[in-house]
RNA sequence: GGUCGCGUGGCCGAGCGGUUAGGCAGAGGUCUGCAAAACCUCGUACGGCGGUUCAAAUCCGUUCGCGACCUCCA
């Protein structure tokens, strides 16, 4: 099968460049996932929806992909050298792992809630021990690191001198690294060089994760799970690498150094970096406490957000913008998300109405434009503004064809057949958008409910009753129950 | 301080040399018992100042404002 052109973004060359997988119809995609020392906050959220919708698309258009996204559990340093799970574990009385189970099962609740699809495999830096000591050896062996009390530091000055690619991603030159942060020098005091890093940290006796190695106790540098992990599962070098733009510098830059340093070469082909999302105009962050939680933004319980949004209409929200521009979460920005979201997905529920039956077909093209529209900006480095700007194309013309504005049989079968078939498919499995309102158990016994209570009412208006009608009307909509009166009949949704 | 990015109509947010982004809000209309929804029409926006060009929101220079990274962060 012949797969569509596929134009991507890349960090790595600074241009947008045509996707050529390296075998052709499979990919193979890493994504530096969370390090998980406590909640998730929405800043995760948008970083791993917008990795998500990628993966969906690159199923949709008919490749084979290996979707790698790792945990984080050992080797993130606080500022005071302590380990960042090390640290949620004394401060809850909990073991590491219990700290790093109560949070990973979080996350994946969390992204479940958002409706995103289980990356192919989920490994965990803890899980790979061996292999990232494996990796320091090789590195070691390369000379391009070097021992210094029980810890190995990545020796990047010698390894700027011989490939002349360290700071390529981040476009940091490395003279001005040394030069920069030559007034920190006391904290650097085991470094040759400012920007050196550690891959394998001695550990003091009291630390909690802790493995033997040729080098003595200690744990693994954060930046080296990441080369060892997409090695292990996608090979030396694999297609696409993914992460938020924080990363860039120095997680990104020193994991293509390990990976150069240990193998010989470039880890991934082409590099996505999601950007931040802001909050009151500032990066939203947990270290910073400027941050809403998922759940306070669901209940509305914060100080930031008028009411509570549902997931979905969160996620449109996101998926509003571009993954690579910064995204300012406000209120009213909501709001407006919200409604849209809501016109989408009604317009899903009247296109599963309309009865087709074709005498024409005068109306195809357009409709199979903005059909095509959509693909073709997913393909465009996954520009979701200007795709969800194509469904609402859609969205028209549903809505016309219902209203009796437009001739539905004006299109034919082929058209309309492929309408049904595309337009919910690009909304659920492209941009993995749901109805929440379908489903929650009881929805058959609250079908039977409402048929016989707009019977009721129509009786009514039928007798002109119009006081009947419109307290059965303003009582539901108390229940939440929008009453909509159509020219052959009456529809409802929830509010 | 160094590096990079951004400033678009009331709000959010695409576009990045010439053609309608889109959503929300607002105005008018159609429909309707009323309402809601839906559909149609409408705003002529691109921080300031210069420049290049037949043509600039889109390129160049400059200036102001904002942000990110340089330290853990998606």
């Amino acid at each position: 099968m012949e797969i569509k052109d596929l134009y991507l973004q890349n960090s790595l060359t600074k241009q947008k460049e045509k996707f050529t997988p390296i075998n052709e119809g499979y990919i193979g995609m890493y994504v530096c996932g969370p390090t998980v020392y406590s909640d998730v906050h929405l800043g995760n959220v948008r970083t791993f929806t917008s990795f998500d919708i990628m993966y969906r698309c690159l199923l949709y258009l008919g490749y084979k992909v290996r979707y790698v996204r790792n945990i984080t559990d050992v080797g993130h340093l606080l500022d005071g050298g302590e380990d960042r799970i090390s640290k949620g574990a004394r401060l809850e009385k909990l073991e590491p792992m219990e700290v790093v189970q109560k949070y990973t099962n979080g996350f994946h609740k969390i992204m479940d809630i958002f409706h995103t699809k289980k990356p192919s495999i989920e490994p965990r830096a803890t899980q790979h021990i061996l292999e990232q000591i494996e990796m320091v050896q090789q590195i070691l062996d390369n000379g391009y690191a070097y021992i210094k009390d029980g810890s190995v530091y990545f020796d990047t000055l010698k390894f700027n001198e011989e490939k002349k690619v360290y700071g390529n991603l981040s476009g940091r030159i490395i003279e001005d690294l040394l030069t920069e942060t030559r007034d920190n020098l006391k904290k650097q005091d085991q470094k040759r060089h400012p920007s050196d890093f550690a891959i394998w940290m001695k550990a003091d006796p009291d630390h909690l994760m802790k493995w033997n190695s040729p080098w003595g106790e200690g744990f693994p540098g954060w930046h080296l799970e990441c080369s060892v992990m997409s090695t292990k599962y996608l090979g030396e070098t694999f297609d696409i690498h993914g992460g938020g733009n924080d990363l860039k510098f120095p997680h990104h830059e020193n994991e293509i150094a390990q990976n150069i340093g240990s193998c010989g070469c470039q880890p991934s082909n082409y590099w996505l970096h999601t950007n931040m999302l802001l909050m009151n105009g500032k990066k939203m962050s947990k270290s910073d406490g400027n941050t809403i939680s998922p759940d306070e933004l669901f209940t509305g319980d914060s100080p930031h957000v008028s009411k509570g949004y549902s997931p979905m209409a969160v996620k449109f929200f996101m998926l509003q913008s571009h993954y690579s521009s910064t995204l300012d979460l406000t209120d009213d920005a909501l709001l407006a998300s919200e409604k849209g979201y809501k016109r989408l997905m009604e317009s899903l529920k009247t296109l599963g109405q309309l009865n087709h039956k074709s005498v024409g077909n005068s109306l195809d093209l357009e409709v199979n434009e903005a059909l095509d529209e959509f693909m073709n900006h997913m393909c465009d480095d996954f520009n979701t503004p200007r795709a969800i700007a194509s469904l609402f194309e859609v969205v028209t013309k549903i809505n016309s064809f219902n209203e009796g504005h437009l001739d539905l049989a004006q299109i034919s079968d082929e058209t309309f057949a492929r309408l049904k078939k595309e337009y919910p498919e690009f909304i659920d499995d492209v941009l993995g958008l749901k109805d929440e309102n379908i489903g929650g158990g009881n929805s058959e016994a609250l079908d039977g409910v409402m048929e016989l209570v707009l019977d009721l009412r129509q009786e009514a208006r039928a007798n002109k009753d119009w006081g009947t009608a419109d307290k059965i009307r303003d009582g539901l909509s108390k229940s939440k129950i929008v009453v909509k009166d159509v020219k052959d009949g009456t529809n409802w949704t929830f509010s």
